[in-house]
DNA sequence: CGCTTTTGACCTGCGC
DNA sequence: GCGCAGGTCAAAAGCG
């Protein structure tokens, strides 16, 4: 009974969501065209040359298409052509004197040269793009291959028990199928893909025998939603099956060991009750953990009905204003746009997690050496109760692979906000150059504090704070400036002038020579590209993340193009009560807490902590949310 | 009225 | 087996 309700509530909530998925299909269908020119290098080519050739020439479309045959058939068949064309051009094939038709063929033969360099042009061009993917790819996989190697003989692996590694570790990692998702979206997540697990890849992979729970997870999630006229019994069992299917959705991996997901936390200085992370979410649970005072809040993403993404949100015993967000799960549905940053932040974090654990081969038993960032950040302060770690205790710690981003250098949370969700040079505008924010960095404006420790892949948080943790630190000057001046170019919101009108290929250029500048920060940033890359990807359409990440690099910018400027117009809400946040969460202390009010002096009182402030307050108004 | 949040009960895993 | 703690559920309350 009570399920049923809950479920049917959820039910209600999938057609409300229904709209989202419109625009995002929407979305995807413009991603598939894009990355389908793309994407393949006829296509491509093809598409260029009908989008320039005239409608009164047939030829050129031809000449654009196959370029490689043309050259071939061009000169036996050039007078064929020509006919054609004089044939179409001139219609009327009644009488035409001689020398006009010279005159004809003069003209198409000019034409017909003028598409030849064109296609040479796209060709080359398509050439650079394609082996600028190849390279970065083969890069990419080097360094992760490296990185294996090195973190399993320095114990620095970060990784712990990924699923995917007890079912198929020498599989190779990059590329693994997923099933079929709702949403029409097919999750067809790697490990860098956006989610912060692959729960989902091994009930896939474990396919046969497993099979019959995630194969329903994509029809009968559909089928169950579509027929609205259902009675109350077909409901129920729709319902139930839903349940079981997010259940076992959640759980994941009923026949793999049952490895806690990986969990990526993130501290972040926040005033706001949880970290605005462009995702919806649900609060579906609230506990006051040991050890620390403050409720933990537990939220369910909302964004997609069967989504298994959950986070939990507590504020920091040591500092108030620090909000501990733990991220659990992969999001089985496209990210709204606003989201999109803050999940690939997360993924990149998870990825190297992934990455790691990928050489791990045990499982949970790793979590020690995994999380050796996180351990020291553990043993340094988990002792005295008054610590609090999103896996609160050692021993959970342990089950449960954890990457800590912190983004505690962030001032709070409107910077993280803008951090987050955009672009857009929210803080001193002459270090927007150098340290602006983007979704593939992770420092501020005080980023001068953040550097990378070289041995291993690891990005070490060199602040006073006493433990390391994982931060997705800078990038190369080089890597920021293309990728900003392509969010110049592609979204006019964006304040900074447009510093260079480079190509799109040349921002890839840019970021492959970024990439490859900088080895020491090449896996991070690369999981992190490819992360984003990868979402878009799945979120445009089918492709694999970094199988097309190159080929989509093109298309990737024309859908950030299409992104952004939303993003950087759009505060999402991450519940739809951002606002209430503060106020409530003060509410919430007082009655928490009525012990030790003393809670409450920790939050910055000078922050605007009036209930509507910190996102009415914020530049950009969550008004639309994109969704 | 529909959706979200609250909140106590319940479930589960773990250590003793 | 028991108790504890983390996590989840879902009825009830709250909110717009
Ligand atoms: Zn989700």
């Amino acid at each position: 009974m009570r399920l049923l309700k809950y479920q049917y509530l959820r039910k209600k909530k999938k057609k409300k969501n229904s709209k989202v998925g419109e625009v995002e299909e929407a979305v995807s269908v413009r991603m598939e065209v894009v990355s389908g020119r793309s994407g393949d290098g006829g296509g491509a080519v093809k598409e260029e040359g009908r989008s320039e050739s005239g409608a009164d020439d047939h030829d050129h479309e031809h000449g654009g298409g196959k370029e490689e045959n043309i050259a071939i058939m061009k000169l036996p068949t050039l007078t064929t052509m020509e006919r054609s064309i004089v044939g179409t051009a001139t219609i009327a094939p009644s009488s035409i004197p001689s020398n006009q038709v010279d005159h004809e063929l003069e003209s198409a033969r000019a034409e017909m040269g003028e598409v030849r360099e064109e296609n040479q042009r796209l060709k080359m061009y398509l050439d650079r793009i394609t082996k600028e993917y190849q390279t970065l790819q083969v890069r990419f996989q080097n360094m992760k291959h490296q990185r294996d190697i090195v973190e399993e003989s320095e114990l620095v692996s970060l990784s712990l028990g990924r699923y995917q590694n007890y079912q198929k570790k020498d599989e190779p990692i990059i590329t693994k199928p997923i099933i079929t998702r709702p949403w029409k979206y097919e999750e067809n997540k790697q490990d860098l893909s956006l989610g912060l697990d692959c729960k989902f890849e091994s009930s896939s992979k474990s396919g046969g025998s497993t099979s019959n729970e995630p194969l329903p997870n994509s029809s009968p999630i559909n089928s169950s939603e579509e027929p609205k006229g259902e009675s109350g019994e077909t409901r129920s069992q729709s319902d139930k099956a839903l349940k079981t299917l997010r259940n076992s959705a959640d759980d994941g991996h009923e026949n793999s060991t049952p490895p806690k997901k990986a969990r990526v936390c993130v501290r972040a200085r926040c005033d706001t009750l949880t970290l605005n992370d462009g995702c919806q979410w649900r609060k579906y649970g609230q506990k006051v953990a040991k050890g620390n005072p403050c409720p933990r809040a537990y939220y369910r993403c909302t964004v997609a009905p069967l989504c298994p993404v959950r986070k939990q949100v507590q504020r920091c015993v040591h500092d108030m204003s620090i909000l501990i967000t733990t991220y659990e799960g992969t999001h089985n549905h496209p990210l709204p746009i606003s989201a999109t940053a803050m999940a690939s932040t997360t993924s990149a974090a998870a990825s190297m997690l992934l990455s790691g654990s990928s050489s791990s081969q045990s499982g949970p038993a790793s979590a020690t050496a995994d999380l050796h960032g996180l351990n020291y950040y553990l043993s340094d302060s988990s002792k005295s109760k008054q610590f609090y770690l999103p896996n609160s205790s050692l021993s959970s710690s342990l089950s449960c692979p954890t990457i800590t981003l912190d983004l505690t250098s962030i001032p709070s949370s409107q910077y993280l906000n803008r951090f987050l969700t955009s672009s857009s040079d929210y803080m001193n505008p002459p270090r927007f150059s150098s340290s602006n924010s983007n979704t593939l960095n992770f420092s501020s404006s005080e980023s001068n504090t953040i550097s990378w420790t070289n041995n291993t892949n690891f990005l070490s948080y060199g602040t006073t704070q006493p433990y390391k943790a994982i931060n997705l630190g800078r990038q190369p000057p080089l890597m920021e400036n293309s990728y900003q001046s392509y969010m110049q170019k592609s979204n006019p919101i964006i304040s900074t002038p447009p510093q260079h009108n480079s190509l799109p290929a040349d921002t890839i250029a840019a970021a492959t020579k970024a990439i490859t500048a900088d080895p020491n920060f090449q896996s991070a940033l690369a999981a992190a590209l490819t992360s984003i890359i990868g979402q878009a990807g799945t979120q445009g359409n089918q492709t694999t993340g970094v199988a097309n990440a190159g080929g989509e690099n093109l298309s990737q910018k024309m859908k950030w193009g299409d992104l952004f400027p939303t993003i950087s117009s759009a505060l999402p809400s991450s519940s739809s009560k951002v606002n209430g946040c503060a106020s409530s969460f003060l509410k919430k202390t007082q009655a928490t807490n009525a012990v030790q009010p003393g809670n409450l002096m920790f939050l910055p009182p000078s922050l605007p902590f009036s209930t509507t402030k910190s996102t009415s307050a914020s530049p950009r108004d969550n008004g639309d949310n994109t969704n």
